[in-house]
DNA sequence: ATGTCCACTGGAAGTGGA
């Protein structure tokens, strides 16, 4: 089984003993992070490394910056950036190729406030991400993507919308392309684990939101339709937000059954004949 | 409008971003 998380640590350096203390207690296999907040050379390598984790990172100073841990070996960086997209100044965009997956660590614009230029891009960045998405699929790759897509998809996402309605995590636009991009054939894991389930990873700061359990379901983990079928459990690592000097965000993941691997040939041969 | 937290700048508290 390949345990594959994804976290907004909002702050790598701030929340470093937070993290180590997840890694350790939940073991995931393959961690995406986002919103490190620290420029390439500030990241804690040497201490990610001592929890029996490789890394590979794009960061950039004071904002966003986007990670992928993995457990036991470094991982095996396949792009960084959108296609299509080398004017973004912003580090939003890793992936990595671990056992026979590509994965894809996102941290989707957050869009506020709307309308106005930061809307704008934050559609913009999701069209792109869709052309890509489009792309994964037609390559046949097992794939997930994940990361902080800052879209609530649905009411449902929701513990109620009605002081977030102004908001670009619900603006109908922001919905419209997450349903686009998921109807291209990705999976929404979590709400396809539990369809009839309040699902949130996001409880913001203010208004005791947490306390009130007020949270949001904004981190995604989309799977194309081969590791689809081998999804066999999701959660939310909740108690990491209830910890002293904790994320707004919690770490969100699946387990996902490894890829049988393929017959030899002359195995197959000698299986049909005999 | 408000609430809270992180990081930068500059060398304190204000600002931007979320």
């Amino acid at each position: 089984m390949l345990k594959i998380a994804t976290f907004n640590i909002n702050g790598i350096r701030s929340r470093l003993p937070n993290l180590i203390e997840w890694l350790e207690r939940e073991e995931p296999d393959v961690v995406c992070l986002q919103e490190l907040k620290a420029p390439d050379a500030a990241f804690p390598i040497d201490e990610i490394r001592k929890a029996g984790y490789g890394a590979i990172w794009h960061g950039e100073s004071a904002w966003n910056g986007v990670a992928i841990l993995q457990k036991g070996s470094d991982p095996l960086e396949s792009r960084r950036g959108l296609p299509g997209n080398a004017a973004d100044k912003h580090s939003r965009y890793i992936e990595a190729a671990v056992e026979g997956i590509l994965i894809g660590s996102l941290y989707l614009p957050n869009g506020n406030p709307q309308p106005g230029p930061k809307f704008d891009y934050k559609l913009d960045w999701f069209e792109h991400l869709i052309a890509y998405g489009s792309t994964l699929l037609k390559s046949g790759h097992p794939v997930v993507l994940a990361g902080d897509f800052n879209v609530v998809p649905t009411d449902f996402d929701i513990y109620n919308p009605r002081s977030w309605l102004k908001n670009a995590l619900l603006q109908p636009e922001s919905r419209e392309c997450f349903a686009r991009l998921v109807k291209q054939g990705w999976a929404d894991a979590l709400r396809t684990h539990f369809p009839d389930e309040r699902i949130y990873t996001f409880w913001d700061y203010f208004r005791q939101h947490w306390q009130h359990d007020s949270g949001l379901r904004i981190d995604h983990l989309l799977l194309s339709p081969d590791v689809a079928t081998r999804l066999r459990g999701a959660g939310v690592d909740r108690w990491v937000r209830a910890q002293p000097h904790a994320s707004d965000h919690a770490p969100t993941w699946i387990a996902v059954a490894k890829a049988r691997l393929p017959v030899p040939a002359k195995e197959a041969a000698r299986k049909k004949t005999g």
